[in-house]
RNA sequence: GGCCCGUUGGUCAAGCGGUUAAGACAUCACCCUUUCACGGUGGUAUCGUGGGUUCGAUUCCCGCACGGGUCACCA
């Protein structure tokens, strides 16, 4: 068969170029020795979820803590899913958590020569080598209809044989030159197959830099390379943009360790030399007793926006997957508390081998500690812009007085140095812990521990005495005083020694006052709370609580 | 079902032939304290299972069980 005249029938395209002269448009990269090329290579199919920026923070990692590259390719080559504006959503989404990248679709960089970097713009290259690899020999057209590969699998089913287009049930892989161009002149759609060499009888170790030594099948599958429509399939682009882009470390979920055999193969059956490959286990859940991959459709805390909108502190998110991605990083977090996560030594051969459970309280102690750390100032800009992006109308007005929102924080937080609060553990619990400063937002559940009597003797008692000048000392002493008149305690010590001549202490005293002041029995310094709140909205708030 | 990957406390995990089997989160108790936090001290709790190899296995080998992934003209 003249293979020539076959791969100019199959891919007709007059502008293509002669596939070798790829390696001078996309020469190697010149970057220092053990550099590292990675990539993210999302699909534009929706929108990016936390497996997503897990990987990237590794990528991301590994191309900057060796002076490489880290870029964006997209994925679209299939274009039945294709969401509007799901690139920008992706870029912006990473630099909401610090990661960027360094060239790459919509990225303003001198870098791009790779380009381009969307793969539907690359059919030409893609088509260059399908047409080589038909000349060789290594592909050829198959005009199978889905009908009939449905049909094939079922028998391969039935027969509990191993599915797919190979050996014997790869009908096309031996068709003759008439019965091909009469298919061709009939005008029947066609993709185009790789001829397999392999034999699933064979197999060798490979090294993965996360999972180690792991055994590989050969693959002997005619997988598509050029669908019908004339895009290529995943595999195919992968082994050509890899190649071309240079990348030289490919971290992908461990979902596509069973594509392996096939990727080897084409890198192999196209001459190019294979990248290292990194698997990464995938990101857990429990659901109702069993343990399953974190799913898009099921679980709303994949969703990157969830973060966002829940107000968990971005550099928090970062730091707990950096403490899933590799098991020493907290002991390093330990000993550089104030350091930037991107001075810590990543590793790739620390990563775990087995699936993590996502620890939705570990997140949030580690976004606790991160807020604590802030200034006051500091947090407040990260609530505000909490609050601009998903606050009520309320909470923008309320927002809008920074010097009243830094005095309550400087209050929530705890005064700078030591025994630092670590009441606010996200925007959105932290912006409604605040509520009880804001009359319109005030909105108190007084379920007091006592009597009518009691509580309404505390809170006259209290009303009468009470000074805004008083510094905590007196203030306290004005809350103790008032224990007598009903019968409470006002010393501790002899409160816990007969606690049975007593209807309650002081701190009992303390939690009516609470209670009526803030709406809650919890709450942070309720002598400065007062003093923020002022006289009159004090003394009103006693009153609104009487019985 | 075939193939591949995995299995140390509730969770993340250190360990890499001999250890009182780290640490963190969670949990419990106590201390501190005008509440709640914070902080401090201490506690409960782990090597899936059966065989080997070895003087000795959490560590090495094999089987089994369990969990996960994958078997498309989707990525």
């Amino acid at each position: 068969m003249d293979l020539k005249k076959l791969a100019s029938a199959l891919i007709p395209d007059d502008d293509l170029i002669d596939p070798d002269k790829y390696e001078e448009i996309y020469p190697p990269r010149d970057l220092p020795a053990g550099a590292q090329v990675t990539r993210l290579a999302p699909s534009p199919t929706g929108f990016i979820h936390l497996g997503n920026l897990f990987s990237a923070l590794a990528d991301e990692r590994m191309a900057h803590t060796t002076g490489g590259v880290f870029y964006l390719r997209i994925e679209d080559t299939d274009l039945k899913r294709k969401v509007d504006g799901a690139v920008e959503s992706v870029i912006r989404s990473l630099n909401y958590f610090g990661i960027k990248f360094d060239e790459g679709a919509e990225i303003e960089s001198k870098l791009n020569i790779y380009g381009p970097y969307y793969q539907r713009q690359r059919a030409k290259i893609y088509r260059a080598y399908a047409k080589r690899l038909i000349e060789e020999g290594r592909a050829y057209p198959c005009f199978c209809t889905e009908e009939e590969l449905d049909e094939v699998r079922k028998e391969q089913n039935a027969q509990k044989l191993i599915t797919g287009y190979y050996g014997k049930y790869a009908k096309c892989r031996s068709l003759s030159e008439e019965q091909i161009y009469s298919n061709l002149a009939a005008g029947k759609p066609f993709v185009i197959r790789l001829r397999s060499e392999g034999d699933v009888n064979v197999k060798h170790t490979f090294h993965d830099a996360i999972k180690g030594d792991i055994t590989v099948t050969e693959n002997d599958q005619d997988i598509v390379l050029i669908k019908s429509d004339g895009i290529p399939t995943y595999h195919f682009a992968h082994a050509i943009d890899d190649h071309f882009m240079r990348t030289t470390l490919v971290i992908r979920g461990e979902e596509w360790l069973s594509s392996l055999p096939i990727h080897l193969e084409l890198f192999k059956a196209l001459g190019f030399k294979t990248p290292v490959y990194a698997h990464t286990s995938s990101l857990m859940k429990t659901d109702g007793g069993a343990r399953r991959k974190l799913s898009k459709r099921k679980d709303p805390e994949l969703s990157l926006d969830y973060y966002r909108s829940a107000g968990y502190y971005p550099d928090a998110v970062v730091r707990y997957l950096l403490t899933i991605l590799n098991s020493n990083f907290e002991e390093w977090e330990r000993k550089n508390p104030r350091s930037d996560w991107r001075d810590f030594k990543f590793k790739i051969d620390k990563m775990s081998r087995s699936g993590t459970l996502f620890d939705l309280d570990k997140l949030s102690d580690i976004s606790r500690t991160r807020i604590s750390q802030l200034s006051a100032e500091e947090c407040y800009e990260f609530l505000r812009g909490w609050v601009e992006e998903f606050g009520t109308e309320a909470d923008k007005l309320h927002f809008a007085d920074g010097e009243y929102i830094i005095k309550i924080l400087n209050l929530i937080m705890g005064t700078s140095g030591k025994k630092r609060r670590k009441d606010i553990e996200r925007a959105e619990q932290g912006v409604r812990l605040m509520d009880y400063f804001f009359d319109d937002a005030f909105n108190p559940d007084y379920s007091f521990r006592f009597g009518d009597g009691t509580v309404n003797a505390v809170l006259d008692g209290f009303a009468e005495i009470y000074d805004p000048a008083d510094d905590n000392s007196v203030w306290f002493a004005k809350v103790k005083s008032l224990a007598p008149r009903v019968g409470f305690a006002a010393d501790m010590g002899e409160y816990k020694a007969n606690p049975g001549a007593y209807g309650g202490n002081v701190s009992d005293i303390a939690e009516i006052l609470r209670i009526a002041v803030t709406g809650s029995p919890n709450s942070p310094d309720l002598c400065t709370i007062m003093g923020i709140l002022g006289r009159e909205r004090t003394l009103g708030r006693l009153r609104a609580a009487r019985r």
